[in-house]
DNA sequence: CATTTAGTTCAAAAGGATTGAAGTAATGAA
DNA sequence: TTCATTACTTCAATCCTTTTGAACTAAATG
């Protein structure tokens, strides 16, 4: 592979096209019309292709010369562009940002947020991962992720920086046809305890499993997400606590039931964003701004 | 524009990196490691940035040098393409091969040809038109073509070559429930004068249309082409001759009825390729050689 | 602590790129 | 037709970038 192509004869194609003569692209190059004709002569003697039909005064660029300053142009054109993400990159912005989402929040706006960003900087990947309470500090602890949206608790360690995205409301909610709808409200804990409880489990590998609001002693269905748990609600499989702003629909339309209970534990839980506090990337940074100023819940 | 990145720097940071050693990349590079170490220097000094981490004794890439490799083996993979096509349109082989196509025929074995030429030859354009009778004539006249399959009769002047593909068989063919299959065949010229006629019209734009089998005095129905012809025979719209191959399946589910007719015009039709005889483009001649191999019909 | 391995530095040399003057060839105006 | 102009090419001289090789530093190895 020793192709005796250069960006530089490119760039003097190039400029002969933009301009059509060998004098201009000179000058726009800065050099004498004489290095033009020398950079194109050897181009074309490596290649042993013609590039200039200069029959005519003028000198006209053949197809095959065409078709050389056209995809040499893709060529240029990529080079800076690798130019310009080395740059960005030295100047703090990463490669790549892991971003890992609770499961309680709505994925869509954030969504969104990403394909915003990717406009701007398409050349940044961006890894999205979902995981349940505990699983993302257990996912930013491990280093499996740069950026934690919707951490919930308390940081384990002052490595992290935490930002408060707002508190959440649970309700207890169970599908419209549960027998429980019919007891008289509130509902008492050893009623509760008769049907089973959907459980969304920690998403955690290494951290102690955070338990999220349980009624002890219930028989327990244990789902991987909430959308997941939500389901399971509405099939009328078990019930439990729900994050309000993400049934508001089924309740709306009739589908599930909040009911009043009387232990009022795990009724709220305060979310935030989180990241380890070393982490100075750029991307970072814009995301936690962005964030900052959104309705996730 | 004016990145400071080079082929040659892209062609070194690639040696490193996969020989992982400076003095390995000199060596395949057939230079000496200073030289080596003098790119890498001024690539780094240029981009401002540092692109290995040489606190080691083993120079180590940096997460962005090995992103600047990853994608200069993109850029140089994409220069020695570019040398390549060069190459191959130099010895011959067309950027851009334009292919007409006569309705009556079958285009799927034709989109399979052209898809395995793409495997081999990805860089050229396969540029596929189609038109009915004479306009397949007209294209190649006129310059919008390069190469014609299924071009029928003779050829109008000395200039194209005629390579024959066979005779196609037409049947008299009407839909099953056509008033024509109750009567005695061979079914007179008279009785068929009853019914509409569905006529491909002939895409000519500059020749002098020809006309294909018709039954004169007969009511006409034009249509663009074989497919839409085909259609109108499977509704009753009309009658008239059809290539058997591309009916053969609704003769078989008995959609379509072939009947005898006493006039025997038209009922084979010779077809061929053409080109222009000073084409000597390997791109055509690739396909030309294909397709006499090849069952169209 | 000596030895080996890996890359760097630097002055000297090589050689490719640039220059400018002179040349050629097509175009177009007088 | 002639002559000036435009557009590119040729070529020897010059410049300056790249390469070289010897000497050097610094990390790993035992």
């Amino acid at each position: 592979m020793n192709s005796p192509i250069t960006l530089d004869a490119l760039k003097v194609l190039d400029a002969i096209e933009r301009r059509n003569s060998f004098a201009a692209a000179a000058d726009e190059l800065f050099r004498v019309p004489s290095a033009i004709s020398y950079t194109v002569n050897k181009l074309e003697e490596e290649l042993a292709i013609t590039l200039f039909d200069r029959s005519k005064r003028k000198a006209q660029l053949t197809p095959i010369g065409k078709m050389i300053v056209e995809q040499g142009r893709l060529i240029l054109k990529a080079t800076d562009d690798l130019t310009h993400m080395a740059k960005q990159s030295a100047e703090g912005w990463e490669l790549e940002l892991r971003i890992c989402i609770d499961s309680i929040l709505l994925f869509k706006p954030i969504y969104a947020l990403i394909a915003e960003f990717q406009q701007q900087y398409p050349w940044i990947n961006i890894r999205v991962t979902e995981e349940v309470f505990g699983g993302t500090w257990d996912a930013l602890t491990a280093g499996r992720t740069d950026l934690v949206i919707g951490a919930t608790g308390e940081a384990y360690n002052s490595d992290f920086i935490l930002r408060p995205l707002g508190e959440i409301d649970f309700v207890f909610a169970v599908a419209k046809n549960h027998p429980l709808v019919q007891e008289p409200q509130p509902i008492s804990s050893s009623k509760i305890k008769q049907y089973p409880s959907i459980v969304v489990s920690d998403s955690s590998r290494h951290l102690p499993a955070r338990s999220a609001g349980l009624l002890n002693g219930q028989p327990r269905i244990s789902v991987p997400s909430v959308d997941k748990k939500i389901e399971a609600h509405l099939l009328g499989l078990g019930v439990g606590f729900l994050p309000i702003h993400r049934i508001e629909e089924y309740l709306k339309a009739g589908e599930l039931v909040a009911l009043n209970v009387k232990k009022t534990e795990s009724r709220k839980s305060e979310l935030s964003m989180a990241w380890h506090k070393d982490n100075q990337g750029k991307a970072l940074a814009w995301f936690v701004k962005r964030i900052q100023n959104m309705k996730l819940f």
